[in-house]
DNA sequence: CCTTACGTTTACGTTAACGTCAATAATAAG
DNA sequence: CTTATTATTGACGTTAACGTAAACGTAAGG
């Protein structure tokens, strides 16, 4: 019996911290599916997910048309062996690049962390100095 | 005495596998800077290692200009107090997104973990299901 | 009834990161 | 010397992911 919550542009678009202009080009990249109450649009929960999906894949480096892909082999997956085993395919290959990211992140971590560490001594150093100075 | 390897535009390309009209770019946005020998470019292990940045960088999503920025941080953080403290903010800055993102790959790749396992058992289930029509 | 808020479609503008010529030069190989 | 190969500088084209503005509809509140 519980009808489930729905959402309006508006909402959705502030929850999330994007654009109304971003919601509709979502929905034309067929990422998003509202209904509609007249002309209006009518988020789902579903929606909900796939946004904060959406969102997620961008901080990644995804591109619209990548997560779109996901979704349609996710989504027409349901009975054909064929479309099962392109599917697994593509979630491998997403998996690779992911554990590249992964690397690429920690080896940039290392990366910042050297550089902190040097500009944290050297900023040290001339503290150092100034008191010297100041105290001389 | 060791004069340190160079490289031609060419040869970087192919060894990073991009295109020299990316190179071209990244010198125009001044993330690169190579010497020349007459007209042509003569890169630079300097060069190389930036170019590898670059491309780690791009992977994890980073536009040009935001690579640029902690390039020039870097570049002119020896001396002044003032630098050293913004080449830190924006380390920080830096950091935190990484472990966002981070975070963003463990749960993506959960995600992907979760939907493979249940492609591969339905999967199973087809083929467990074409077993039995062939045997019967 | 008028305003305010929120929504709609249509359509042109913008930025980043290259791709893709074209015309030309320098250099190496046969 | 001729021919590839590799390079150069323009300069225009392209795609993605929105931004932005115009012109309009609708529903609520005072």
């Amino acid at each position: 019996m519980s009808k489930e919550a729905t959402y309006t542009i508006g909402e959705l678009a502030s929850e999330f911290d994007v654009t109304s202009r971003a919601l509709r080009l979502y929905e034309e990249s067929e990422l998003l599916s509202p209904k509609r109450e007249g002309t209006k649009r009518i988020y789902a929960e579903r929606d909900r997910v796939r946004l904060r999906l959406i969102l997620r894949a961008k901080r990644l480096g995804w591109s619209l048309a990548e997560v779109k892909e996901i979704f349609d082999l996710y989504d027409f997956s349901h009975g054909k062996e064929a479309q099962l085993v392109l599917l697994l395919e593509k979630l491998d290959e997403r998996r690779k690049y992911l554990e590249m990211q992964q690397q690429d992140i920690e080896n940039s971590l290392e990366d910042l962390e050297n550089i902190a560490a040097n500009a944290r001594q050297a900023l040290a150093d001339i503290r150092a100095e100034q008191s010297k100075v100041k105290a001389g």
